[in-house]
DNA sequence: TTGATAGACTTACAATGTAAGGTTAATACA
DNA sequence: TGTATTAACCTTACATTGTAAGTCTATCAA
């Protein structure tokens, strides 16, 4: 048919990985399909598994790809504030791949920089001073938080601008004397007194401002 | 072939869910096919799409039979007491149906008892004398946590005791050099100071403790 | 009796990942 | 230069999925 007897394209690990991960942002991963990706590289799927193993592979490999890349701790930098920039920096990267987030926290990743990535966020704490044991988990309750926000952040249906619109829709559906609290909910977001919007870092300071009474070794009721 | 002529199984959406949870909580989500479902029924998977729309709608169905039901806020309960118990029985839930959690971040749900749920939950927080924002954002915060340290440790491809093993085999993958705070925190695991397993509640104690300060006005650096 | 309906079944299709094997052009070696 | 090997791409084919479309039949109302 088409038979361009090798095709010019040159293949190689790194494009596919690259356009895979562009269809991912646009499509999501169920909208990446070996032959959309093919497709969008000017050749047949069956020609990708020459350079990966097979699509979870590629995923893998598109996941380590995305992993911001944060800067060492340097001594004049306060751990909160390096904290805070890495949280701002994943942030970006969950929001600029949509797809990201579910990926990271449902796969393990070991790639070179997911590992730097993760010696560096350790090195943060272990240089602030909090043993190892808090370290892995202080780490583990940012990390958590900053991958649940995003996955339910992502997959809300409403633009922030729609929220109030939508409170006035839903307020019959919520009658107040089955859901008392939703119901006032609904009519103070419709009133304009709060609109309703989340704020990422509101959690990210909540948490860090825990660990810090930790770290001082105030009130240490969680051990 | 077999033609039953008409089979006595008496579907029902009640009982089709039942099943589908049972399935899914052995297979997952991706183990959950229509054919399969059916089969355990007694049926053909067509005759399934006369009591449910479609498979995202059994899963909402399946999402809503899920939640757990959490008690309105006594007068003479603590509010964090209160957060402590739900957290508990969700973590319960989404351990015993380990495709819930992906589902409740992922996905709407607004049946019954996921709207009871989180009226209960919003009551807690405006009964100990939150705002509506900060009850919104506190609440928003425990749950981004929950969801995100369970699906990060349903995920982790090792079991608690398999850790040490795990550390001293993939100690010579983490030169010193290039992850050196990885390499002592193996080196750490791997002598015993510290075993690597998470802590649920650490991450619920830290954000309660905040959310505390929070409400009673001391330190209000996040508004 | 007649006819409608609910609840099952049969068949069929499009989309997906990928196994198996074919083709071709470049490269290595004699 | 000629020949064998191989890397990179293609073709075909298949099992598995959700589900559209239509069929059959027991039950029940008129």
């Amino acid at each position: 048919m088409k038979s361009k007897r090798k095709s010019i394209s040159n293949l190689s690990r790194d494009k596919i990985v690259t356009e895979a991960i562009a269809i991912a942002d646009r499509e999501g991963i169920p909208g990446l399909t070996m032959r959309k990706l093919a497709e969008a590289l000017g050749v047949e799927a069956m020609s990708l598994y020459h350079h990966i193993k097979n699509k979870k592979e590629l995923i893998i490999e598109m996941v380590d790809a995305v992993v911001p890349v944060i800067p060492r701790l340097e001594s004049c930098v306060d751990w909160k504030d390096a904290l805070r920039k890495r949280a701002g920096l994943m942030r970006e990267t969950l929001i600029r791949h949509p797809w990201a987030a579910h990926e990271f926290v449902t796969g393990i990743n070991v790639g070179p920089n997911m590992l730097r990535y993760v010696d560096t966020t350790t090195g943060y704490f272990l240089t602030a001073g909090f043993s190892y044991k808090l370290t892995d988990y202080a780490w583990n309750v940012i990390d958590s938080y900053m991958y649940g926000f995003n996955l339910q952040s992502q997959n809300f249906p409403l633009q922030p601008s729609e929220y109030k619109e939508a409170a006035k829709q839903f307020l019959p559906m919520i009658p107040k004397d089955t859901y008392p609290h939703m119901h006032t909910m609904a009519q103070v977001i419709i009133g304009g007194e709060y609109d309703g919007i989340q704020d990422f870092n509101f959690g990210i300071e909540i948490i860090l401002e825990s660990l810090e009474r930790l770290l001082h070794g105030i009130q240490g009721e969680t051990e």
